[in-house]
DNA sequence: AAGACGAAAGTGGTTGA
DNA sequence: TCAACAACTTTCGTCTT
C-alpha cells in the first residue's frame, strides 16, 4: 500500500451556519465552501498537495521534484531540534497566550519538515547506517552502492516492516559482499555493525529469498587474499594456498565444509610448506574458526592429497 | 610456557517425516 | 512440530617443541 505523501491541513469539519458536513474545497478560489448553504467557511486555503497526480509508485517517483530533506542528522538519535509540547519557554515560564498560536505553528512545521513519511524516514536511517558500517569495514564503492540498491529494493517491497532498518542494511551489506566475491564472515559484519550474527543470518536469508537473489555458496578461495594479508603472509604462501585449493576442489573434498574453515586449514598447510609458520591459533582468529576446525580440515586435506608435512 | 593434538560433549540451524 | 543430523565450537587433558 502506498502512503499518501500529502500533508493534512486541519480543515473546518462542519459548516457553522447550517451544521452541514458537506463542505467543498475549492483550490482555485482557495476557499472551503459549504455545499448546502454556500457559506465560505475557510479562506486563504493553501493547496499543499502536488499539482500533479500519480497513479502508481513509478509515476510518483518520476514526478516528485522534491524529496525529504537529505540531512541524515535529522534522523539521528535526538540530535535534531524539537519543540516540547509544553507551553513553557526556555526559562520555564509559561508562554503568553498570544504567542501560543505561533509556537503551535512552529511545532507543526518542525514535525513536517523532519519526516516526510515513515518509509522515507527509514530509508534515510538506513543510508546513514550504511555509510557508517561500510566505512568501518572499508568496503569498496561498488559494494556500498550495491548494498544501497538492495536496501532500496527491500524497502520498496516493505520487507523492513517488523525489522530494524539497521539489521536490513547489515544484511544487504553481507549480500553485496558475497555477490562481489568478496565475502565477509558474519562475525566481521556483526562486529562492525553491532547486529547479532544470527540476526544478520536470518535477515539475509529472508531478503535474498524475497528478492529472488541467486547466491552461490562462497568458495574458500574468496577468503584467501584477505586472510593472508591480515596475517602478513608472503605472496608465495598465497600462491601455494590457491594451488592446494584448486587441487582440493578437483577432488571434491571441500564441499559441505565451511569455506572459512577450509581456507584457514589450507593457509595453515601453505605456511608450513613455505616455512612461514603461523600458529593455528592466529590463523583461527583471523578466519573466525577454532583451532580444532583447522586441525580437522587440514588432516582430511593432507590425507586426501598426499601432502607430506615434515616438520 | 606455548603450541599442537584429539576426545567428548554442547550448540544452532537445516531437513524430512 | 519434532527429532535426527552434520558441521562446528567449547572444553579440557596430554604430548611436543
Amino acid at each position: 500500500m502506498v502512503k499518501k505523501n500529502r500533508q493534512k491541513i486541519e480543515y473546518v469539519k462542519k459548516c457553522p451556519e447550517c451544521n452541514s458536513k458537506n463542505l467543498k474545497k475549492d483550490y482555485y478560489k482557495a476557499e472551503i465552501v459549504c455545499g448546502d448553504c454556500g457559506l465560505v467557511v475557510q479562506e486563504n486555503l493553501i493547496d499543499q498537495g502536488p499539482e500533479w497526480r500519480a497513479f502508481d509508485n513509478e509515476q510518483k517517483q518520476k514526478r516528485a521534484r522534491t524529496g525529504p530533506p537529505i540531512k541524515y542528522t535529522l534522523h539521528d538519535k535526538g540530535l535534531s531540534t524539537t519543540f516540547s509540547w509544553k507551553n513553557i519557554d526556555a526559562y520555564g515560564r509559561p508562554v503568553p497566550t498570544k504567542n501560543r498560536a505561533q509556537i503551535y505553528r512552529l511545532r507543526k512545521w518542525q514535525r513536517r519538515t523532519q519526516i516526510a513519511n515513515a518509509s522515507e524516514r527509514s530509508l534515510a536511517i538506513g543510508f546513514a547506517e550504511l555509510s557508517r558500517i561500510s566505512s568501518a569495514m572499508s568496503l569498496t564503492r561498488s559494494i556500498r552502492e550495491q548494498a544501497g540498491m538492495l536496501y532500496r529494493k527491500a524497502a520498496k517491497k516493505n520487507l523492513i516492516r517488523g525489522r530494524s532498518a539497521k539489521t536490513v542494511v547489515t544484511a544487504a551489506i553481507y549480500v553485496a559482499c558475497r555477490l562481489n566475491n568478496m565475502p565477509r564472515t558474519l562475525e566481521e559484519i556483526s562486529a562492525a555493525s553491532g547486529v547479532e550474527r544470527k540476526e544478520i543470518g536470518r535477515t539475509y536469508r529472508f531478503i535474498s529469498r524475497e528478492l529472488g537473489l541467486k547466491i552461490v555458496p562462497t568458495s574458500p578461495m574468496d577468503y584467501v587474499p584477505r586472510f593472508c594479508s591480515k596475517l602478513k603472509l608472503s605472496q608465495d604462501v598465497k600462491t601455494k594456498t590457491i594451488e592446494i585449493l584448486k587441487e582440493g576442489a578437483d577432488k571434491e573434498l571441500l564441499s559441505g565444509r565451511g569455506p572459512t574453515g577450509v581456507a584457514a586449514a589450507v593457509i595453515y598447510i601453505a605456511t608450513v610448506l613455505c616455512n612461514e609458520r603461523k600458529t593455528q591459533k592466529k590463523i583461527a582468529a583471523v578466519a573466525g574458526v577454532t583451532e580444532v576446525t583447522i586441525r580437522n580440515r587440514y588432516k582430511e586435506i593432507v590425507d586426501k592429497l598426499d601432502i607430506s608435512l615434515e616438520l
